[in-house]
DNA sequence: ATGACGATTTACT
DNA sequence: GTAAATCGTCATA
């Protein structure tokens, strides 16, 4: 089941605008929760990349086990998750994917959400041109899985680590907009434990992911 | 300088 | 279900 289109939602007339930084100084777990059903936008060559958000996980910080400033780590790689929230935060791993995180809390916080799946609203056809790279020639990739992963979504969208840093209330490129001025209700929204992260002990399986109910462009 | 390890995805048995 | 791909990052020396 789509989401509804941002035409459709009480008080919207058009013209959505990026969320004010209040909306990303919260603690994760509300930031994580707030962003589900809010677009993130790329610009590229000129053309608008979107899609609604429908998974996210939040991590947080110097406690979380599972995230990268666990022990109040402070490297040139976690360097943005410190920064104020709605910071851009994107990181290389495994050899060859990306994951995009959106800071929350404020400076001196080093906590993020991971945005872990879309569903592609704007330039569906350049996200299939680019995540087209990775598929067997002939073969066509369903349009729910474009962006059903956190390194699919970033194939999708072309963000790669240069975005890692950039603010993204001010920032051309990459940045969000706020289709829904409240949080889904609870009760559509599933919360489990979150992904890839077995290493993390008693974290691993603490309920910091959530996703949009039942959403077929949610990952696994 | 070196070695271990991923906040994943895809293909294959 | 399991395994391979592939290299930046971080801790250790």
């Amino acid at each position: 089941m789509a989401l509804k289109r941002e035409a459709d939602v009480a008080g919207m007339g058009g013209g959505d605008g990026r969320p004010a930084r209040g909306f990303f100084e919260r603690d994760a777990v509300t930031v994580a929760r707030a962003l589900l059903g809010q677009r993130l936008v790329r610009v590229l060559d000129g053309v608008r990349l979107s899609g609604l958000i429908v998974e996210t996980e939040a991590y947080l910080g110097a406690a979380d086990r599972a995230a990268h400033t666990f022990g109040g780590r402070r490297t040139a790689r976690n360097e943005p998750m410190w920064q104020s929230g709605g910071t851009a935060y994107v990181y290389f791993t495994y050899g060859m994917h990306h994951c995009f995180n959106v800071t929350a809390g404020k400076s001196g916080e080093p906590v993020a959400v991971l945005v872990r799946a879309l569903e592609p609203r704007e330039g569906i056809a350049r996200m299939r041109a680019h995540r087209s790279s990775r598929v067997k020639p002939g073969q066509r990739l369903r349009e729910r899985d474009l962006c059903s992963g956190p390194a699919k979504l970033c194939e999708a969208l072309a963000i790669d680590r240069r975005f890692s840093g950039v603010d993204m209330l001010e920032d051309g490129a990459l940045f969000i907009e706020q289709v829904r001025r409240r949080a889904m209700s609870a009760k559509m929204i599933a919360t489990t434990a979150r992904i890839g992260v077995g290493y993390a002990g008693d974290w691993a399986e603490k309920p910091l992911r959530f996703v949009v109910k039942g959403h077929a462009c949610a990952s696994r």
